[in-house]
DNA sequence: CTTGCCCTAGAACATAAGTTCAAAGGTGAA
DNA sequence: TTCACCTTTGAACTTATGTTCTAGGGCAAG
């Protein structure tokens, strides 16, 4: 997408320094440090400046508040700080592998990553698992990969799910199916047998909806 | 890792409520903010547990800075905004595509991602391209996927890398192995055949350091 | 009990930082 | 030129916000 508008030499000067301020520091800057960094002569042609910045929707102002600026991306969304995603554990894809407590992963995460925004949605209380085995190796999921769950009991036939096996009090993640009363937990491993188990064995922790991997 | 010093309740809360603040509003959260959210009585005991959480590492104050809060990870490094990266362009994992400038993806990026800070890594200047085909299919790299570029023209045998052909003017996601004078380009697809063309026909624009995909 | 230490109170203070204003400068259209 | 309209100035104003101070409460060790 290009630029949505034109904006003058002091504008791009603006947003560039306040983008870079932001990366470098933390926090986003004043108006005074605007003031100084760009060469503005005073505190209102940057007020001003910020005014038609915040109309033409690169940025909002939250009034009579310290540093109150907030970047907007093109789509209008903020461009502030990332939810940080814990890592709940490791999630077998080969053999299932013992599940900690009943209620899914409860504890403590071993590790946070933050993730790329278009990924993230806050509102969905994503959690990562780190996978254990290749048994989906055939669905492009490696051993080591980190696997991004949106935690939901709404699966349908085919997702990518972590399944939960009560009886076995074992997780793993396998394609699901519904197949009458039974469930076929299918690896995308064409060496591994899928699992089948009685439907009400299994209980759905969630749907993965993407993978990250570091080589 | 888990805690590195047992806190308070009180200092959990404020933690708590300190990263909670900054994701969903962008920026750090001032002395009272803190104080009403957490049910304080008075600024100068926030204050004063601010102080005992940075001289125990959980974050960094500016002094005199309003909301100059800084928190920091277990690393010890900033948790504050993340760089973003530029998406540069589309690599062709299947036949290569006429890949843009003689100087690389030089242009304007067609979209930015920011990435988690183990991935990132601001000093290597990494930037992303998006992936179509599916020649690296068995490198579990699929069609659409992202993958994270590391600028380098130190490339070793086996690396997968971003190949530039000089004479068709080409770009292409490959593993490369040098072959005397000769290059070889393999695609991880066992229904391709490698491509092979003089060395000095090649430049490596850069590796392949990590994938993202979304479902 | 007394002492020391950690924590809490409440207020006051100092200043960092957002906001406003009146006047003037620039520029292009009519 | 004259008239709009956008932009700049410099200063003052208001308040949001970090900081400091003094006093006191709770509690465990001695």
């Amino acid at each position: 997408m290009k630029t949505k508008k034109k904006l003058s030499p002091k504008q791009e000067r603006m947003l560039e320094f306040i983008r870079g301020f932001m990366a470098e520091n933390g926090l986003p800057p004043t108006v005074r440090d605007i003031q100084y960094a760009c060469g503005i002569s005073s505190t209102s042609v940057v007020d001003y400046n910020l005014r038609l910045l915040q109309r033409d929707g690169f940025l909002r102002r939250r009034p009579d508040v310290a540093r109150g600026i907030e970047l907007l991306d093109k789509e209008g969304r903020s461009a502030g700080f990332l939810p940080q995603i814990p890592v709940m554990g490791y999630i077998a894809a080969g053999e299932p592998l013992p599940g900690p407590s009943n209620d899914g992963w409860t504890q403590e995460p071993i590790e946070t990553v933050e993730l790329p925004r278009h990924m993230a949605d806050s509102k969905k209380n994503l959690y990562a698992l780190r996978v254990k085995g290749t048994s989906m190796i055939d669905a492009l999921i490696d051993d080591g990969d980190l696997v991004l769950v949106e935690p939901t009991h709404d699966v349908r036939n085919g997702d990518m799910t972590v399944a939960w096996l009560k009886l076995e009090q074992e997780a793993t993640l396998k394609r699901i199916y519904r197949e009458g009363s039974r469930v076929r937990l299918q690896p995308a491993n064409s060496q591994m047998e899928p699992i089948y188990t009685d439907a009400s064995n299994v209980e759905t922790r969630g749907r993965v909806v993407a993978v990250l991997r570091t080589l």
